[in-house]
DNA sequence: GCAATTTACTTTTTT
DNA sequence: AGTAAATTGC
């Protein structure tokens, strides 16, 4: 049913953000501040002139704000809204790139490389060029390439620097692996977005084709977009300057991806006739929400001045809440949640619980199954990266690419057949000499001399059975080739045979992954084995979530952007967790604050914020000091309130073992704690000698018994970080 | 070459 | 504490 496109539903700002089609237009959202409903307006309203939508390019942060936005779209102008280009940078471009992928050297079967691809394929890098994992760890290295991808560092213009800053080797690295991916026909993240420029740098034909064709052109989350995103962006607008671009800076919270917070400040520069608009009314929050947030804000000097404000109710005062530990934390939220739900005020899907890192979803996953709280995690282990998942995916990728060798390596000897470790290196010289691809070269493996008959048996098995599925895939109907073909791999049967619980849940995900091809199938009729593969590598996992399946939401604070909830608890709201700290220093504490800010913006009716005074990590317990944001929240909009078991905790510190221990027994462990380490005789200052690393000076020591760590510097000149327990120092002094 | 056992490492956040 | 990687024994 279609609902009416009626411009007096916006405000004054909100209608002229829809209405200003012409020129560069930027809109400064606030938090809660109409930004969807512009957009979707916008957008209608460019139809409702006559425009076609297929000039239309609007982007995205995630999958599902498109698909929700299409979906809102089509309410209003019905069917056309299915030919406007819609979707995440990386996926719109992907579709580009398969369409003319031939122009720089790739075929439209190109595979796509996640991050742990990318590092296996950096892991192989470091191997052959004999380069230690001590010095840099491929994680690390991937991170570095990335940045110097996506804010578009190339050879010409300063990549040496860059990674010299680092190390010599990194520029060798860096070309091994843009060569290796080349040769695999695969493109990681980055390339995605490179990649197209590289196209419309080559064919100035296809870049005028498309700047024609996309004569509108939207941008969300425009705070959160790179370097190369925003290059592309100026490459596509064409002479007429149609760009709106929609975005908070105070919203900003993906600076660690390379989002450049410069690319809104300073849009007005490329495009000097840019219109900005600011929506400053938000309609989701009470007043005291608000307030809370904007009192923490405000301590964030890098900002654009600006007054969110609403007419709202005043609501409740937000609760401050100090738990025991996250144990009781979480026992704390279900009991709340419970009543909540119970009382029949709110539906499970009206409630989010936040944090900052997956790891703690745990004890909230723990205590909801005991409470019977309905609740679904997004994040965490996501399902398309489970190992059986990803191992059928590989076989897929192979399938349609067989020179991806990041995929063939991952299969070839999965379910086992037979080839080893030093069979695939076998394989890998005859590749390298021939210039192939590993599962290419395996008929030239079969035709050497000199290799056992009963190898070559299995390799000629492996190259048979992928060979025969190979002509098939390109048929519409892939469902079902990709089916019979998982039978053949018997690898169903293996995991049923297992009769484990783990077992059982990776035949569980085959399963599921198998429906998802249908119903990609059933969607998508005109589509390819490879579109699949193609969609389900870019797609995030707050893109799977559905609210329709009432459940109370747990997400990180990241996931959380772009959602609103009636009911929202932030959960470890302790210094060190929010705002995060690693290695001893806080990243960026602005970009923390402002994520902490984006999780009280979600929240339209209550917000609850909790702490824990004490914290397990690694196994071991913490004291904790309350979140630096909760000091800066203006008083007079908060209630403090504490567990019983906190409570005690705080009166009686003497008494509490008697009453903790039946709860939490592991506490004892402090008193018992291993002192066998060489712990003794360890203080800073101390020489020490390593295994690997040789002789060092310990120049800090922390913690102690298991948890015991120190920081040595090593005659090389290399600082490590060292777990005492596992390092095995011998003290020379 | 494979399975079982032991050891190492993890906690940012994600397209 | 939980999981992935590495090592050992067959």
């Amino acid at each position: 049913m279609e609902e009416l496109l009626d411009l007096n539903k916006l405000n004054p700002q909100q209608r002229e953000a829809v209405t200003t089609i012409e020129g560069p237009l930027l809109v400064v959202a606030g938090a809660g501040s109409g930004k969807t409903l512009v957009l979707t307006y916008r957008i209608a309203y460019l139809i409702s002139l006559g425009i076609s939508p297929s000039s239309i390019l609007a982007l995205t942060f995630t999958n599902k704000a498109a698909s929700e936005m299409k979906e809102r779209i089509r309410n209003l102008v019905g069917k056309r809204a299915d030919y406007i280009y819609m979707g995440t940078f990386h996926s719109i471009f992907a579709r580009i790139l398969r369409q003319e992928a031939h122009l720089i050297g790739y075929t439209r079967d190109y595979s796509i490389y996640d991050t742990d691809e990318s590092e296996n394929v950096i892991k192989g890098i470091l191997k052959d060029f004999n380069i230690s994992e001590n010095h840099f760890t491929p994680r690390f290295i991937q991170g570095l390439i990335s940045k110097a991808k996506n804010k578009l560092i190339f050879k010409e213009n300063g990549l040496n620097n860059f990674f010299d800053m680092y190390n010599k080797k990194l520029l060798a690295i860096y070309e091994e692996y843009n060569k290796r991916l080349k040769d695999s026909n695969a493109m990681d993240f980055d390339d995605l977005l490179i990649k197209p420029i590289e196209l419309f740098t080559v064919s100035e034909e296809l870049l005028s084709k498309y700047r024609e064709r996309f004569n509108y052109i939207l941008v969300d989350e425009y705070q959160d977009t790179n370097t190369a995103q925003y290059f592309l962006l100026k490459m596509l607008v064409n002479q007429n300057k149609n760009i709106c671009c929609v975005g908070d800076d105070a919203q900003s919270i993906y600076k660690w991806r390379g989002a450049e917070v410069r690319n809104i400040i300073e849009f007005n520069k490329d495009f000097p006739e840019t219109k900005i608009i600011r929506l400053e009314q938000n309609y989701r929050s009470t007043k005291s929400i608000l307030a809370v947030a904007d009192s923490v804000i405000k301590n964030n000097i890098y900002q654009i001045p600006k007054t969110l404000w609403t007419s709202n109710e005043q609501g409740e005062k937000v609760t401050v809440t100090t738990c025991f530990d996250e144990r009781d934390e979480a026992n704390y939220v279900a009991k709340i949640v419970s009543s909540l739900i119970n009382s029949n005020k709110y539906k499970p899907r009206e409630i989010a619980i936040l944090y900052r890192t997956n790891a703690q979803s745990r004890n909230f996953e723990e205590v909801f199954i005991k409470s019977s709280i309905p609740y679904i995690i997004v994040g965490g282990v996501e399902f398309y990266k489970r190992k059986e998942v990803k191992d059928i995916l590989a076989y897929l990728k192979l399938l349609v690419n067989p020179k991806d060798d990041e995929s063939f390596l991952r299969i070839v000897n999965f379910p086992p057949r037979g080839i080893g470790d030093v069979s695939i290196e076998t394989l890998r010289t005859i590749a390298r000499n021939n210039e192939k691809s590993m599962f290419n070269a395996i008929p030239d493996l079969i035709e050497s001399p000199n290799i056992q008959d009963r190898i070559k048996k299995n390799f000629k098995n492996f190259y048979e059975f992928i060979s025969k599925y190979r002509s098939l895939v390109n048929d519409k109907n892939f469902y079902e080739i990709v089916k019979t073909f998982i039978d053949e791999l018997n690898i169903l049967q293996l995991y049923k045979e297992e009769r484990t619980e783990e077992s059982n849940q990776r035949y569980e995900n085959i399963i599921q992954l198998l429906n998802s091809i249908q119903e990609f199938q059933v969607n998508n009729p005109e589509s390819t084995l490879t579109d699949y593969l193609s969609e389900i590598s870019l797609i995030a996992d707050v893109d799977n979530w559905e609210d329709r399946k009432n459940s109370v939401v747990l997400m990180t604070l990241h996931s959380a952007k772009g959602l609103e909830f009636k009911v929202v608890f932030i959960v470890g709201c302790e210094d060190g967790l929010l705002p995060l700290r690693r290695d001893g220093d806080i990243d960026d504490i602005e970009e923390e604050r402002r994520l902490f800010y984006v999780g009280c913006t979600r929240a339209m009716k209550h917000l609850h914020l909790t702490y824990s005074r004490n914290r397990n990590r690694f196994g071991n317990s913490y004291p904790q000091v309350p979140s630096r944001f909760i000091e800066e929240i203006d008083k007079s909009h908060i209630i403090f309130d504490s567990t019983p078991l906190a409570e005690i905790y705080l009166k009686k510190n003497s008494d509490l073992r008697s009453i903790i221990t039946d709860e939490y027994s592991q506490l004892d462990r402090h008193e018992n704690l291993d002192t066998n380490y060489i712990s003794k005789n360890l203080k800073a200052g101390s020489i020490v000698e390593h295994d690997v690393f040789g002789r060092g000076k310990v120049i800090y020591l922390d913690g102690y018994g298991d948890h015991q760590k120190v920081i040595v510097e090593f005659k090389s000149g290399i600082r490590k970080h060292l777990m005492v327990k596992y390092a095995n120092l011998k003290v020379i002094k």
